[in-house]
DNA sequence: CAGAATCCAAAGGGATACTG
DNA sequence: CAGTATCCCTTTGGATTCTG
């Protein structure tokens, strides 16, 4: 049903969600604060909800170490990395897209 | 500047787009009126409003037909067509993903 | 450092009625 | 048939403040 295909696709829908999921996809693990870095502007409450539902869809890992001061690392779990064609695909059609329209 | 990857990436956000692009990507030129047969829930309005920024974005191509009563058909341009990698991405791993979470 | 909790404005999206 | 035009409600997302 088309439910399902919704629910599918909203799992990578969200102002920010591909944008993580490209760092956490293509470049590797990423703590907090690194994602934070990586992506200006997005704010700390976004950047949390939106690894939080990915947590819950299980794409992303969250690695909590017990250690003054806190450190948390995000990385895709196996079924995240099954993202990573998509992510790919996406990466070179956004590079061309850029080009010409935004030079 | 991510400003511009951010607006990239936003051409193909929306909750329906991907679905939409999926459809006439993978199965060609429709009419409004398939497409809102194909894609059960979405309103006329929603169906419109995505359809005319595919149009500003140049993905999507609109012919109107002058003829009563009024047909108009919808296809991918060239450049909605470089596309493609993506949306056959997407209908793998959203076939996959439902079969894990949607049994 | 990594977040939780609030508050609030803006945008997204649905229902309905009307039109060429 | 293929839209437009309104109205209105819900959700999203931003700013800010507080905490272990």
């Amino acid at each position: 049903m088309y439910s399902e295909k919704i629910r599918t696709l909203s799992v990578i829908e969200g102002k920010w969600k591909l944008v993580i999921l490209c760092h956490l996809g293509l470049k590797g693990t990423k703590r907090f604060g690194e994602l934070r870095k990586l992506i200006p502007n997005i704010t700390k409450k976004m950047l949390t909800s939106h690894l939080r539902e990915f947590e819950e869809n299980g794409l992303v890992h969250r690695e909590v170490y017990p250690v003054v001061p806190p450190k948390v690392e995000y990385s895709l779990t196996k079924e995240g990395e099954s993202l990573l064609p998509i992510l790919k695909a996406l990466e070179d059609w956004g590079s061309t897209y850029m080009e010409q329209h935004c030079k």
